[in-house]
RNA sequence: GGGCGAGUGGCGGAAUGGCAGACGCGCUGGCUUCAGGUGCCAGUGUUCGCAAGGACGUGGGGGUUCAAGUCCCCCCUCGCCCACCA
C-alpha cells in the first residue's frame, strides 16, 4: 500500500491488485477500520471511560471507593476550521496511552477534552461571511470531535464542555465576580472578599489612602477607594486603535511602520478605558510556589523571567516640577548619577520641558509615539533623545542633573524614568557618549580590567573616562562617593554599598529600598464580539456594578452584521465602538439590583481568549453541576495530591499530569495560576495550583519541498534519488519545519486511518521519539509499526484460515525469561511516558514469540494474554479484539497491568565483558552469585585474556558486580 | 546581548559513568514466487583484511576517571524563548 517515500494514500494502479491477493485474514487497514469502529462504537454505548465522582451529580461513590485518583489534562484545543494534521494529536496519544496504563495500574482516571472555542478566528470568519460565530464553531467542533473519535481515546465525553457554552461562560462570569468582589491583603497575602476590606475600613483596622476618617467620607469617595483596590479594575491602558478598521489590533497585527497588517491603515496608541486583572499582586506567590511545582526547569525559568522580580531602591530626585522618582537596582552608583532620563511618555515631562525646548521634545515624542514598542526596543539603535531644560537635584551631594528623554527608557517598567550613572551602566555611557555629557568615576576599576581594553592603569585623580571604551559593571572600591552623612568610598562589595545606601535613603527620606517587578496587570478588555461578556453594568455615573448571581449568564445578544464601525482612518479622536454597541436593546436595560428599577448601561467589551482555558479543567470535574462550578468535594477528590496527600506536606495539588506545547510556557500557565490562587484564597478550591506536573510535548514537523521558482509543491509527490530531490521530473529543494496548507505539506489522521488505521497511527506517533522532543513526520517510516501490529496478529490469528491459535502449550524458558523482562521494563517506561522504548521492547517480545511460533506452529497463551495486556494502551482496538479472541467477554480497558516474576529477572549466569585497559578483549560467563574474586579468577583464567595480557601481570582488577570486568595493564 | 535546549549510522532514534548504535525505516543477499508484492531467514557505523582479527568512531579541542555519548572547562553549529528591564 504504501508508496515509498513521503506520501499520503495515493492509489498506485501498478500495485493494486497487491492488497487482494494478501490472506483473507491479515491485519489491513479494512480490518483495523472494522475493528476500530466496532470497538469506538461499543466504548460509547458502554460508557466505558466514564469516570466516576465521589460527589455531585456524577456521583458514584461505590465506584470511587478503594481507587487512587489520576486527573490527565491536555491542553484543550482551538476548534480550528483547518481541521487537524498529524501533529496535532502527538499530546493527545500520549496522554491517552498514559491513562489507559494508569486505569490497568488500578487508578481512577479522569481524562477529557474540551474546546477553547471563543476567540478571533470565528469572528473574523463571521465578518466575511456574515455566519454566526456559534454556527461556524460548532461545526468546526463537530469535525474535530468525529477526528479525534477516529483516534479511540479514552475520554469521559460527559466531560467535554466547549468555553461557549452558556453553562460554561455563565462560570466564567462568576469567577469573574468573585475577582471584581475581592481585593488583595498584603499583610495575610492573600486575597479577601471585598466586603471585609469595607469593614476594616469602617472600623479603622485599616486607615484610608490619606488619612481621613471613613465616616467623614462622602459615598462617592468611599466607593472610590474600595474600587481602586479591586482585584479586577478599571483604568486607562494604552491600545493599537485603528479607526480605519474599527477595531483594537494586537501588537502582532499592526507593522513595523505603524499600520495596519489588514488594509494598511495608520494605528494610533490611544488610552483607553479597560478592565484589569491586578496580577501584580500576586507576583511573589507566582514566583515562589514555581519551587513547589513539579515542571521543567526552563518553563520555571521563562516564568521567574517573566515575573522579572528585581531588588532595587525607589529614588526621589527634586525638580521644579516635583519629585520624580526612578527605581535602580543599583542605588550604591547614585554618587556617579549625573542626568535623568524619562520616558517620552512620562507624565512629568509636559511641566518639565522649558519654554525653549519645547518643540524639540514635542517633536521627539510625536516621534517615539509613532514607533511600535517592538522597534524601540529593537538591537543596536543608535541611542537618540532631547534635554527637557530642566535639572532636578541628586539628592545624595546636591548636584543638579540635566533630565531628558529617551525612548529607550520603556514607561511601561520600574517608574519610566532612570537616573543615568554613565560610568557604570552600558546605556547610559553610550548616552553620554552620544550627547557629549559628562562621566565621572565613582568605581576604581581592577588593573586587569585597563589591561583588557589596552589600556594604562588608572588610578586616585588618573581616572580619566574620556578614554575609556565602555562603562565599568562590577564589584571595584568605591570612589567620589561620599557626603556629609555617607561615605562609600573604600568600600570594595557592591552589596555593602547597596546596604549602605539604602539606609541613608530611608534616614534622610530620599527613598527606601524595594522590588520591582517586570510583570504588568493583566489587560482582559477586548473590542469584539466572539467573547464572553462582562456580568458589569454600569450606573448613570458610570460607575460599575457587578451583576447578581442569579442574573447569570449574561448572554451575548445576537446580532446581524459582526462588522466592527470603521471610520475615517484618520480619526484617532473618536472612540472605538466594540460590535456590542450596536445591540442598543441588549446595551441600554432597566434593573432592580436592590433599590428599585432602573436605567443602567451594559458593558460592551468582552473577555480576552485567556479567560476560560484559566479555569476550564475545573469544569471538567463537575461539567453538568447546577449550584456550583465545581462540587467542593469533587474538587478535593480530583485536585488533591494523587496519593491522598498522606505525608506529602506542602503538596500544592492540582491536574496530575498536564501536557501541551511550550508555546504557553508563560501567558496561559500563568493566568491559569493567577486565577486558581483567587479561587484558592476566597475558599472556591482546596488546591494552591491549578497544575501540579507539567510535560511539554514536542513538535511534529515536516519537510517541505520548492521548486526553482520558490514555490511549494506538493511534499506527497515529491520523489527521492540518490539524495536529492525530485518534482515532475524538475529537481525541489528540501526545507524542514511546521506542517502548513501554503507549504503543500500537510499530513491528515484521516489520511492515516485510510491507509493504516488509527492503532497503527498512534503506535507510530508514540514510537517517534521521546515525547518531549520535536521530530520530524515521515508517512515511508510508518509501515513500521503496521508491520508489528500484523506479526502481533499472525502470531495469534492464522492469517489464512482466521483461526485462533493460542494454544495452553508449554512456554521455553528463554521467551518466558524475556517475557517477564519486557513486562517489568515497559512497565517503568510507560509510569515515565517513555512509551518510544517500551514499544521497542514489545517488538523485541513479539520477534521472538514469532520465532517459537514459526518453530512450534503454536502460540502460548503465557506469551500471548500479557502481550495484548501490554499493547492495550497503545493499540487499544486491536488489543480489545484479540482479548476477546482470548477467550474474555468485557473490555481489557480495566484489566489490571501484568506483573513480573521477580524470579525472573535474574539468569543463572551473567556474561560479562572483559576489558583491558578498557577495550573489551574477551567474555566469560559467569554463575549469577559468583563474587568478586571468582569473576576475577574466571577471567584471569580466561584464554583470550592470557593471549590478551600476553604474560603481564594486571596492575589493578576491576569488577563491577553484574557488569563487566577492567584489567588494567 | 541574555537565557534555555540540542548536536550519535543513509534516516527517526537507543544507551542507571561500565560491551555505542536497542527498536523501526531504508538498503544488500538468500528462501518462497512465472513475476512483482507479501512473508520468512541473514547482513548492514567507517576502514584495513580472503579470513581470523585489527584500527578508528557519538560537532571540535582540552580535562577528570580503571572506564566518558554521559561529568567539568573552552570553542563551533543549529533550534526555541526573551530582549535598551534601569
Amino acid at each position: 500500500m504504501s508508496s515509498g517515500h513521503s506520501s499520503g494514500p495515493r492509489p498506485d494502479p501498478s500495485r493494486s491488485d497487491a492488497a487482494d491477493d494478501s490472506p483473507r485474514h491479515r491485519y489491513t487497514a479494512d480490518l483495523a477500520r472494522e475493528i476500530e469502529a466496532r470497538w469506538q462504537d461499543r466504548w460509547d454505548a458502554d460508557g466505558t471511560f466514564e469516570a466516576p465522582n465521589p460527589a455531585g451529580p456524577l456521583a458514584e461513590p461505590e465506584k470511587v471507593a478503594g481507587r487512587p485518583k489520576l486527573f490527565v489534562l491536555d491542553m484543550f484545543p482551538y476548534p480550528s476550521g483547518a481541521g487537524l494534521h498529524v501533529g496535532h494529536p502527538l499530546g493527545y496519544i500520549g496522554t491517552d496511552v498514559y491513562g489507559r496504563f494508569q486505569r490497568m495500574m488500578g487508578r481512577n482516571v479522569l481524562h477529557a477534552l474540551g474546546y477553547d472555542s471563543f476567540g478571533l478566528p470565528a469572528e473574523q470568519h463571521a465578518i466575511t461571511t456574515g455566519v454566526h460565530p456559534r454556527v461556524n464553531t460548532e461545526s468546526n467542533v463537530a469535525n474535530m470531535r468525529r477526528q479525534l473519535r477516529r483516534l479511540g481515546l479514552a475520554h469521559d465525553s460527559r466531560r467535554s464542555v466547549s468555553t461557549t457554552d452558556e453553562d460554561f461562560y455563565r462560570w466564567t462570569q462568576w469567577i469573574f465576580l468573585q475577582v471584581f468582589e475581592s481585593w488583595y491583603d498584603e499583610n495575610q497575602r492573600r486575597a479577601r472578599p471585598i466586603g471585609e476590606l469595607v469593614t476594616a475600613l469602617e472600623n479603622g483596622a485599616m486607615a484610608t489612602p490619606d488619612g481621613r476618617a471613613w465616616s467623614s467620607l462622602s459615598v462617592t469617595e468611599r466607593e472610590a477607594i474600595v474600587d481602586s483596590r479591586r482585584l479586577a479594575y478599571l483604568s486607562e491602558a494604552p491600545v493599537n486603535w485603528c479607526p480605519g478598521l474599527g477595531t483594537i489590533l494586537a501588537n502582532e497585527e499592526v507593522t513595523a511602520d505603524g499600520r495596519s497588517d489588514i488594509g494598511n491603515y495608520p494605528v494610533f496608541k490611544k488610552n483607553m478605558r479597560q478592565w484589569m486583572m491586578r496580577i501584580t499582586a500576586y507576583a511573589d506567590r507566582l514566583l515562589e510556589d514555581l519551587d513547589r511545582l513539579d515542571w521543567p526547569e526552563p518553563i520555571k525559568l521563562m516564568q521567574r523571567n517573566w515575573i522579572g522580580r528585581s531588588e532595587g531602591a525607589r529614588v526621589d530626585f527634586a525638580s521644579s516640577a516635583g519629585a520624580i522618582t526612578v527605581f535602580t537596582t543599583r542605588p550604591d552608583t547614585l554618587f556617579g548619577a549625573t542626568f535623568m532620563v524619562l520616558a517620552p511618555e512620562h507624565p512629568l515631562v509636559p511641566s518639565l520641558t522649558t519654554a525653549e525646548r519645547r518643540s524639540a521634545v514635542d517633536e521627539y515624542r510625536a516621534k517615539a509615539a509613532a514607533i511600535k514598542d517592538l522597534d524601540r526596543q529593537a538591537e543596536g539603535r543608535e541611542k537618540t533623545g532631547v534635554f527637557t531644560g530642566s535639572f532636578a537635584t541628586n539628592p545624595v551631594n546636591g548636584h543638579p542633573v540635566p533630565v531628558w528623554i529617551a525612548d529607550y527608557v520603556l514607561m511601561g517598567y520600574g517608574t519610566g524614568a532612570i537616573m543615568a550613572v554613565p560610568c557604570g551602566d552600558q546605556r547610559d555611557f553610550e548616552f553620554a557618549r552620544t550627547f557629549g555629557l559628562d562621566i565621572p568615576a565613582i568605581q576604581q576599576p581592577p588593573a586587569d580590567w585597563f589591561a583588557d581594553r589596552g589600556l594604562e592603569p588608572q588610578i586616585d585623580s588618573a581616572i580619566d573616562t574620556s578614554v575609556w571604551p565602555d562603562a565599568f559593571v562590577g564589584d571595584g572600591v568605591y570612589v567620589n562617593s561620599s557626603n556629609e552623612s555617607l561615605s562609600l568610598d573604600g568600600i570594595d562589595s557592591v552589596a555593602d554599598g547597596k546596604r549602605a545606601m539604602n539606609e541613608w535613603l530611608v534616614t534622610h527620606g530620599h527613598g527606601e529600598a524595594t522590588v520591582n517587578y517586570k510583570l504588568r496587570d493583566w489587560l482582559f478588555s477586548r473590542q469584539r464580539y466572539w467573547g464572553e461578556p462582562f456580568p458589569v453594568v454600569y450606573d448613570e455615573n458610570g460607575r460599575a456594578i457587578a451583576l447578581p448571581d442569579s442574573m447569570l449568564p449574561v448572554l451575548l445578544p445576537e446580532l446581524d452584521d459582526f462588522k466592527p464601525q470603521a471610520l475615517d482612518p484618520d480619526d484617532d479622536v473618536t472612540d472605538p465602538i466594540p460590535p456590542l454597541a450596536r445591540a442598543a436593546d441588549w446595551v441600554n436595560v432597566t434593573l432592580d439590583l436592590g433599590d428599585g428599577p432602573r436605567r443602567y448601561r451594559r458593558e460592551i467589551n468582552v473577555m480576552p481568549q485567556w479567560a476560560g482555558s484559566c479555569w476550564y479543567e475545573l469544569r471538567y470535574l463537575d461539567p453538568t453541576n447546577r449550584e456550583h462550578f465545581v462540587d467542593p468535594d469533587v474538587e478535593r477528590y480530583w485536585m488533591g495530591p494523587a496519593d491522598g496527600g498522606d505525608g506529602r506536606t506542602g503538596h500544592t495539588g492540582g491536574v496530575d499530569l498536564y501536557v501541551g506545547g511550550v508555546e504557553h510556557a508563560v501567558l496561559h500557565l500563568l493566568y491559569a495560576r493567577f486565577w486558581h490562587k483567587i479561587l484558592f484564597d476566597l475558599g472556591h478550591v482546596s488546591s494552591s495550583e491549578p497544575f501540579h506536573r507539567l510535560f511539554n510535548q514536542g513538535y511534529i514537523q515536516a519537510f517541505a519541498y520548492r521548486d526553482p521558482r520558490g514555490q511549494p509543491v506538493p511534499a506527497a509527490e515529491v520523489e527521492e534519488r540518490d539524495g536529492a530531490y525530485f518534482f515532475d521530473g524538475e529537481q525541489v529543494a528540501r526545507e524542514y519545519g511546521k506542517m502548513g496548507k501554503s507549504l503543500k505539506n500537510i499530513v491528515t489522521p484521516d489520511e492515516m486511518y485510510d491507509e493504516f488505521g488509527a492503532d497503527t497511527f498512534r503506535l507510530y506517533e508514540m514510537s517517534m521519539g521521546p515525547l518531549e522532543a520535536s521530530r520530524p513526520w515521515n508517512t515511508r517510516d510508518v509501515v513500521g509499526m503496521q508491520r508489528f501490529l500484523q506479526r502481533v496478529w499472525r502470531n495469534l490469528v492464522d492469517e489464512d484460515s482466521g483461526a485462533f491459535r493460542v494454544a495452553d502449550t508449554d512456554t521455553p524458558d528463554e521467551l518466558k525469561r524475556l517475557l517477564h523482562r519486557t513486562i517489568d521494563g515497559v512497565r517503568a517506561d510507560m509510569a515515565g511516558l517513555r512509551f518510544n522504548t517500551a514499544i521497542a521492547k514489545l517488538i523485541e517480545l513479539n520477534n521472538a514469540l514469532t520465532q517459537e511460533v514459526t518453530r512450534s506452529g503454536s502460540c502460548s497463551r503465557e506469551v500471548a494474554e500479557p502481550l495484548v495486556q501490554m499493547l492495550s494502551p497503545l493499540c487499544p482496538h486491536l488489543a480489545e479484539e484479540l482479548w476477546g479472541r482470548l477467550g474474555h467477554t468485557g473490555t481489557i480497558t480495566y484489566v489490571p497491568f501484568p506483573e513480573a516474576d521477580p524470579s525472573l529477572l535474574v539468569d543463572d549466569t551473567i556474561e560479562y565483558p572483559v576489558q583491558i585497559n578498557g577495550k573489551v578483549r574477551a567474555r566469560i560467563t559467569v554463575p549469577n552469585d559468583a563474587d568478586v574474586e571468582a569473576v576475577q579468577g574466571i577471567a584471569l583464567a580466561d584464554d583470550k585474556v592470557i593471549a590478551a595480557l600476553a604474560g603481564a601481570t594486571p596492575k589493578k582488577v576491576i569488577v563491577v558486580p553484574g557488569r563487566m570486568v577492567n584489567l588494567v595493564v
